[in-house]
DNA sequence: CTCATCGTTAAGCACACACTTGAGTATTCA
DNA sequence: TGAATACTCAAGTGTGTGCTTAACGATGAG
């Protein structure tokens, strides 16, 4: 999952669709890269739940998948506030041993 | 920085940090690698601001930087957000259209 | 001073990853 | 039906990444 966010063009696809759903060929007409790295692309995502595809007659369109993001989003949130959590009590213990 | 998250190890470095600050051998004893490859890990993050590390005498203390975290998790939020936003327009034109 | 401890650095290796090319498939349109 | 469109798939290539080993530097203990 972060994995799949490490990559700069991954992560414009991401933006992009955020903006609202769009082809792969329109995905792939502003960026600097094969049709079919897109695609390659655009497999990582949805293997790791970020972005839906689904494919109408020839065209295949795509949009975020936000529940994707969101898991990403907890875990980081998790981390950082198990942290600031430790920090004050690092901070009340320290209030105590001056008090003391 | 999602380069960074990106490997497991890193990100069980991260998670163990959230749990109290750690030398560089703390973090190395519980892992099947070496301790150099803990040291390029700890480079990796302290780079990319996710940790930041202070070295007292012979022995490096680390510990989480929140503002890293914080960072990638405002990314993963914009996104997330901007996606259901545009979610709600479209709803809001579907609600307009069937009432047409 | 000597020696162990804690970390740092460099070199090298194996594998993974992003990308391309080229050929192929399925759908739409004239 | 024939041609164009919109992907899809497989194979190959070059670069990046994670890891190890090995040699080294710096600090603290006896």
């Amino acid at each position: 999952m972060f994995q799949a966010l490490a990559d700069p063009t991954r992560r414009g696809l991401v933006d992009r669709l955020t903006r609202g759903p769009a082809t792969v060929s329109e995905l792939a007409a502003p960026l600097p890269i094969t049709l079919a790295a897109v695609v390659q692309h655009l497999q990582v995502l949805e293997a790791c739940g970020l972005v839906r595809t689904e494919k109408v007659g020839r065209v295949r369109s795509c949009q975020v998948d936000p529940a994707g993001l969101r898991a990403a989003e907890q875990w980081l949130h998790e981390r950082r506030t198990a942290w600031e959590r430790w920090l004050d009590r690092l901070a009340e213990v320290l209030d105590e041993e001056g008090t003391t």
